[in-house]
DNA sequence: GCGCGCACTTGACCCTGGTCAAGCCGCGCG
DNA sequence: CGCGCGGCTTGACCAGGGTCAAGTGCGCGC
């Protein structure tokens, strides 16, 4: 494509006010002269196909980012060659936060669909949020959320069953997509059974499984990348010591 | 004990400058003027006897705290009633970050024994933060490397095998007792096998046994909370995806 | 339209680590 | 000095979920 042949009217980030995100984003509660110091740490990237990387670890740190469309997974990879996945990061929520510890990214972070993103270079971000106080306030509270983000995350690897973890997984998925003003019942998956299975400790086999059983159960119906939860309630039973759905596939 | 009649010198925390730990803490890399701008907004706070709260989840948040000497562990608790130990604090190390997304902590934090803590009131920090940019930069730095720390904890849930988990686990507290100058090779873990093996994601009866074969393979000697790391390199070897450790009691 | 590949599913089997139960040991207390 | 308790160890057994292998089906390129 030509650049000016073809307008994308999602690639003019006009600004952080006309932005559909804004307040979930880092925007929220602040007011708009305060906005407008913003926008101006704020610049736009290109836009990531499926598969390509926006940051890898042990890169030099050089800006936060902000996925305003599509989705992308943040992974570590330990000397053996295998990964761990972070988690997955959906419209209005920070990446990169890990890198300011040493100035290198510690995960790399992968679209896992054509996705754009906000850049929020790091020395203009220190400038601005030195100017304008609610702005750091509202960062720190971005920062933490992705502190506490992970706390529940290792409550579900450390105290939680496969089911269990898999209808956490499902119903935390669906709040967000609440959030994004999104159905909460169809779930259009952006990642693949491995990158699920991965995600929650398990294996792409067990993951298969439990989508089979709760499809059983008539919890959910799921269709390749869409899963339907046609019993809120129920899955909300799961994600506590709930006891496992049979096995079988027809003794009910 | 009356006031002025014993006289701990541990107590009297002067500034964070005559403060053994400050190239470790918030302090590092600050020069000497906004060192004493940092003091300002640093309070001492009552030593905690062991098994004491220094804040509990769902606690209205108005500080962060630096444990000073001692050790402390903080953990979640779910609604069916048992815990999640997120991960345990030395001298130097910052807790309370969980509780700047909204303003209540996430998690509590309990004293492994008898523990000294400073106390930086967040309002006092925000001013201070503001008028210093290198302590901003460093509190970011500090608040960073808790996420990259909880994420060190997923990939060793997601990843990795019970003896992997414990060797992991006494490798990173040896390093970190390195930091603090103390015997690397040497451990006193304040911590019980209850505790480690909830922070590991396991149960007590395994962590007990993974200590004995390690034991018997020369590797460590164990004798209750004293653990002598007799070979620093068998150890690291396990951490990958070493074999697992013979079972029998003298099989060898 | 056909065939290939990849993502996913399904089944059979097995192993790591959890459960349950008993025993040990160091410590505080009567 | 003996008792009891709590923290820890040890053993026997079991099961949740991992491994291995085969099968299914959608999508894409030719």
């Amino acid at each position: 494509m030509e650049a000016g042949t073809v307008l994308d009217l999602n690639q003019l980030r006009r600004s952080c006010g006309s932005c559909a995100l804004h307040e979930l984003c880092l925007p929220a509660g602040i007011d708009r002269q305060d906005m407008e110091r913003l926008d101006t740490a704020v610049r736009d990237k290109r836009t990531l196909d499926r598969g390509k990387l926006l940051f890898r670890q042990g890169d030099a740190f050089h800006a936060l980012y902000v996925v305003r469309s599509g989705s992308l997974k943040t992974y570590v990879e330990n000397p053996a060659g295998d990964a761990q996945i972070l988690g997955f990061s959906l419209p209005g929520e920070i990446v990169g936060v890990d890198a300011l510890a040493d100035d290198r990214h510690q995960c790399s972070a992968e679209a896992l669909e054509r996705t754009s993103i906000c850049e929020l270079p790091y020395s203009m971000m220190q400038q601005v949020t030195r100017d304008v106080p609610s702005l750091h306030r509202q960062l720190m509270r971005v920062i933490s959320r992705e502190v506490v983000a992970e706390q529940s995350h290792l409550v579900m690897m450390g105290r939680q069953q496969a089911q269990e973890r898999l209808a956490t997984f499902l119903r935390s998925l669906s709040e967000r997509y609440g959030r994004l003003s999104r159905d909460t019942a169809t779930l259009t998956l952006p990642m693949s059974r491995y990158d699920i299975a991965n995600y929650l400790g398990l294996v792409v086999e067990t993951v298969s499984r439990l989508f089979g059983r709760m499809e059983d159960a008539g919890i959910l119906s799921v269709n390749r990348k869409t899963v339907r939860i046609l019993r809120p309630d129920l899955l909300a039973g799961l994600c506590g010591n709930a006891r496992p759905l049979p096995r079988g596939r027809e003794a009910g």
